[in-house]
DNA sequence: CTGCGGTCGACTGTCGACAATACCGCGGTG
DNA sequence: CACCGCGGTATTGTCGACAGTCGACCGCAG
């Protein structure tokens, strides 16, 4: 018996994943106000794993709180999604090169069935989801602690965004799915081969795509 | 009389500044219990404020919970050394590229006034003090918040560990003293000349001389 | 009709209390 | 002498309550 999963127990754990599915799944839109009372009533405990949840989802970037304590869903800009990108471009590059360096054959598995199940998606948002899935595979490969900590933040945020802009990036998706399985495909193979400059550069320009293309289409 | 700060007024903040603090002072040496009725009655407060400062710290990396709900301070490995400079190799060169494109003149004076203090610094401590203010100094001088919340939990381990190997920090800061402030110098005016690339490469190469010469001192 | 003041309600920050649980040391027993 | 069980103690997770504060709403005066 391979011992204990030893998993905290406490309230708070469990408020925080609902609620952040809750908002990613739109029962919160941008700027719904997140009062203590209400989610306690909903939920049938007290305000103080509440309060503690909530406290966890500012850390990840869910909810922010105002100058007087209330917390609200914050609503991305187009100035956030161009600061999200920016941390993306200084984390990733660096998340494929570990990998590439890493080179774990368990983390080779999860990315390949990812690419298999992108090429085989059927909705954008299915699409987004698998998307994200590759870039989060690429930083759990590179095996840093930290740098996964920070890209949950960054992970999040992108949630948030694909939550908020949902048609824009159906639509972006759709258009961009053949590049993006293949930049995908590209710069799994050269991980695998372990080159981690060249990862690091197809990372980096992969993203740098999204940045080219976004200001065309006419986010918020 | 141009209006109010406005800070949310908070125990919880205040205590996680105080305790972070007291972690770096060394009064928490590396694996202390924190638990919270020590804290509520030294601080003469309740637990409510204690625990959310507490879990504010812990997403900072202050301190960890172990699978029972005690938090304690962490005990850094050499391990964990190089996490950490991972993930700075990744953030870092990135924040410096943004500051050069973003160019903010009050930025400037910031460094430059580091720069200086760095020049005449007596201690060793300090010079370590004033070395992570100017790399803080870099990623503010990037105006991405994201970037900045990421940085603040990295910022956090880094005096964490400098708490942690105050001896051998200080004798690689005697030792490097000069070379860093050179590196430091070259960054700036870089960034101020308005080279993004160069920038980066700077930055990168800055860190990365740490990661070549750590290793030859036995850390841990 | 419009602007103002007072009152009501709701929410946050903080507190003390209670149950559950795990640790520590002690005494009894083989 | 070593081992096991047991009670005391300390700590966490959760709860309900209370004060302070802010916004909203309503009535009233101009």
């Amino acid at each position: 018996m391979p011992l204990t999963p030893l998993r905290r127990v406490n309230l708070a754990h469990d408020i925080s994943a609902q609620l952040s599915q809750a908002i990613v799944a739109g029962d919160f839109p941008a700027g719904a106000v997140l009062s203590e009372p209400m989610l306690a009533k909903r939920l049938g405990v007290s305000r103080a794993p509440v309060r503690e949840a909530l406290i966890e989802l500012e850390t990840r970037g869910m909810v922010e709180f105002d100058e007087r304590g209330r917390s609200r869903v914050p609503s991305l800009t187009h100035d956030d999604l161009v600061d999200i990108l920016g941390i993306r471009i200084a984390l990733e590059p660096r998340a494929a090169s570990l990998a590439a360096r890493r080179a774990d054959p368990l983390a080779f598995i999860d990315l390949e069935r990812n690419l298999d199940a992108m090429r085989g998606a059927r909705t954008p948002t299915e699409l987004a989801r698998l998307d994200t899935a590759f870039h989060s595979g690429i930083v759990r490969a590179s095996g840093s602690r930290r740098l996964h900590l920070c890209w949950n933040v960054v992970e999040h945020q992108v949630d948030l965004w694909l939550a908020q802009m949902q048609s824009r990036v159906d639509a972006l998706c759709h258009q961009l799915r053949d590049t993006t399985v293949a930049a995908h495909a590209a710069m799994f193979e050269t991980i695998r081969s372990g080159d981690p400059l060249r990862a690091e550069d197809l990372a980096r320009k992969h993203l740098t795509d999204w940045l080219d293309v976004l200001p065309g289409a006419p986010v918020v």
